[in-house]
DNA sequence: CATGAATGAGAATTCATTCAT
DNA sequence: AATGAATGAATTCTCATTCAT
């Protein structure tokens, strides 16, 4: 049951996981060209030929990869948006800028952008899925908060589109740089710049 | 004057710039691991072996190109900045916002950010030279913008650090959907965005 | 009745039939190295790692399943040949004739051609194993009837081992044509061609 | 000019024959799947990865090779047969059956005849092109011969067609036969099987 | 006995790099 | 300087064989 078994046979349901896991950090880190099948066979702790048996080639394991990713970083969303339930539109909107902080500086989001911002050019089904499921359903829910707002006064007047837009260009930009904190002395502490964000975003929305 | 005087093997205006060129367009679509020598030769409408004439291998060829890139690109954001002159601090803002949303749609730019999301991990130093000339740079033009609409009353008491972070931010993450177009369908033309932007912008900075 | 009577692991009307069958029809098709265990287990209907139980290797497999083919095609030429009895031999011979058409054609048959023309030089043991059994016995047969006919007077003086060469040639480059019929539009039936082959043959036996 | 320099550069326009060369040989031996690219790229002494400047891929390179070697055949063909001319139709017959013999017992012609027999079965333009260069062309040179004895009353009333059959299946039979002369013992020498095909073939052709 | 997931050696294929011309 | 054919190390992919269940 635990996970301390012979090399061989291990919970077998598992082993496709197992292997886009590891694909996940190699192609995540050095791309779909970039990454070796032996080192990602070598992370799953698996034999290079293990990988034949679920995914036919190195391009179908890093489709299904990100396919993957995608899902179960929405599934993180998920939970890193629970309960934001009936209150002002602005604490709402605080309590999701708080948790897509969280969601962004995920890993598993840094990489999706990364692997997003160059290799998806390839795979334009993946790219559609990432921006509809992800960009555009993060999007709509920011959207909801924003004409709820306006509706009761508590925003100013404007395209709740275009400040859900506007919204999630300023998280996701703050996001990559924060993973890059080394890069950007400049930068506070993430709870820090979370704060900056939300201060200037609400700003710009009051009435 | 003589062979060795810079790291790189001969003086850089001398190097073919196809070369540099072609290898900006391979190594932007694909990335460092992705893109292949002869296509970059093919483009360049050279031998292959004429590559290492000039660039003693895959990587270094890499290495300058981004940094070639940078570098011009710094020289094509001087030109869309040009002429800023003494006016109010927000028809400045609105010029740099219109000359940054130029530039930072250029193929050039949109190359660098791919290439600077997934391979310029394993560069640290141009990731620093583009964090540094690139990014920050940009940002110290608007924070200074912004420091003197602040003090002449112009622009509410914002930090202007982090008010350019909020600017930069909103132009990047803009620019990259709109290069990308096709899987973003809400988006309404460039002009368009660059109105929302600004005008949602300003706004976040009125008394 | 131990565990080692024979060269083979165990009594071979005990072992699988089905796997020298799907083996038998893969190798016929493909060759020893392109056909693969993998599809021999399939047509067989078993796993994979049964066929070891049997067998200690694809080789071996291969060797055996020859050497069965031959062994039971001898026994469907028996089968094709029987009542040859008492008549003039130019019956006989007619009477062979056809049995040897039918037989040739069997699918059995084929493959085996197939086989010893390429793979075979690599198993000289089965080779001349197929020779002896298959061709000389059945020219042997053949060699026997016209030399009867030699000497009652029916036939010609000829010497009956080179006559019956002429015979199996004749019969066994028709049955590989009418096999691959498809690219061969100007044969006749299989009956016209069997016609052809007995009147032509009868013809250069006549004194 | 000669064959010997340096490894690199040779006569350049040599080097695909010189792997179809070496092709011929490792996949007349040992078949499609059994041949291995390392091996011909040994035999014509020329690095593996040269190959794939020349051939896009192994199954390929199979098929180049045989249809360049059944060209070849045809070229060695028409020189075994030159000058068939003007005498009587049995004259032409023993000259024809004398330079197919030469021609048959080729290394080309029984390599070809291996591959036709098991691997042409997956390339049926190539079996087919096979069936109609080779084997169908060398039958109308033997019943254009045969037709005219026929008309001049040298030979009796037979179909032309038919005749040929059967005498390509005699020559190709025997000539297989004899290539693998270790498994028959009883075979004479290869003029002694000749003349007993022709001998015994022209009777059958007697009035 | 039977299974089929897992293995890993070996074969095919790619491509950065070299070098004779 | 420039070329591009040739190289071979590195990588992907295949498949005979093993072994825990």
């Amino acid at each position: 049951m635990t996970l301390l078994d012979t090399p061989r046979r291990r919970a077998p349901e598992a082993r496709p996981t197992q292997i886009l896991d590891a694909a996940f950090h190699e192609f995540g880190e050095r791309g779909l060209a970039g990454a070796r099948l032996d080192d990602i066979a070598k992370r799953a702790q698996v034999a290079k030929g293990t990988i034949y048996l679920y995914f036919p080639n190195k391009e179908a394991l890093f489709r299904e990869m990100v396919h993957a990713t995608i899902v179960s970083a929405l599934v993180e969303e998920e939970a890193s948006l629970a309960g934001l339930a009936s209150e002002t539109a602005e604490a709402q909107l605080r309590r999701l800028g708080q948790g897509w902080w969280t969601f962004l500086r995920t890993e598993r989001v840094q990489a999706l952008q990364r692997l997003v911002a160059l290799e998806l050019g390839q795979f334009p089904d993946l790219m559609q899925f990432y921006a509809d499921e992800v960009i555009a359903r993060g999007r709509r829910l920011v959207s909801g908060i924003i004409a709820r707002g306006v509706e009761r006064g508590e925003f100013r007047e404007v395209d709740p589109q275009i400040a859900a837009r506007m919204f999630s260009s300023i998280w996701m930009s703050h996001s990559t740089w924060c993973a890059r904190r080394e890069f950007f002395k400049t930068l506070g502490s993430d709870e820090q710049v979370l704060d900056d964000m939300l201060e200037f975003y609400l700003y710009a929305l009051r009435p």
